[in-house]
DNA sequence: CGGTATCCCGAGGGATACTG
DNA sequence: CAGTATCCCTCGGGATACCG
């Protein structure tokens, strides 16, 4: 049988480039940048967090206000990523109680782009895939 | 202490906006996109496996060649995850032994750009990252 | 070839209690 | 206020073997 030629959209011939690129040298885990980089993204409170110091800078409480669900372990947890990450900042102010402040780098802030176009196509295709899975569950 | 205000880059209110949003409503998990849609490209193998599928159209055993470390189970699993949201197109050929063939959707290569987008930013952060760990480790 | 079926382990992450 | 310290348990995902 015959197949339709492939669309060459841009973003295919990029997606399809990045990976020969990667493919061409011996696969090192430590020097893809999915890996190493973007699996923190996928973490389970990451981008809700990136998503409140986008807002503004906030402080510990002020951002576990924000996304109530989470624990204090997952925040500290969560927040500490960050920092190591050079993703935010941590700035301790010698109150009493002390008091901290994170607030997202130039580089955190430099992700919000590419980010906020990844959730504006999950807002955009939430209707969609959640027909496509009713529809795959109804034909089991 | 005076603090400096905030650069309001489009992003930044972009995100602070869908916040709000999401917020505004009590919090329904089966609501928002980034739990529903985005937590499967944090999968180890989703994110590779639709940059397989970008290059071109594969059978079952190509795209486990392209992608040497995965095991069948976890090809299987992660092709039907595609599959049911509507990502992937299965077709079967009547072949003897059976041929089986993967494609994008359309809604999946309409994932390509914003997917380029985050991993052209994974790829330009990773040294800065890389070294922010490292001073952060570091400094302990 | 293109899968399932089991078994199993380690990490992610929740609950709770304690601390400077 | 801003964390640590434990305990515990689910579940993602690897290894292996089998099947139409």
């Amino acid at each position: 049988m015959t197949r339709l030629p492939l669309s060459n959209s841009p973003a295919r011939e990029a997606i399809a480039d990045r990976l020969n690129r990667w493919s061409s040298a011996p696969f090192d885990a430590s020097k893809c940048p999915v890996r190493d980089v973007l699996d923190h993204l996928g973490d389970k409170w990451t981008t809700l967090i990136l998503m409140t110091l986008a807002e503004q800078p906030r402080r510990f409480s002020q951002v576990q206000r924000r996304v109530p669900d989470i624990s204090k372990r997952m925040l500290t947890q969560t927040l500490r990523q960050l920092e190591r990450d050079g993703l935010a900042f941590r700035e301790v102010f010698p109150t009493k109680p002390p008091s901290v402040e994170y607030q997202l780098s130039p580089l955190g802030e430099s992700l919000l782009g590419p980010l906020s176009q990844l959730v504006d196509w999950a807002e955009a295709a939430h209707d969609n895939i959640r027909q496509a899975r009713s529809a795959f569950d109804a034909s089991n």
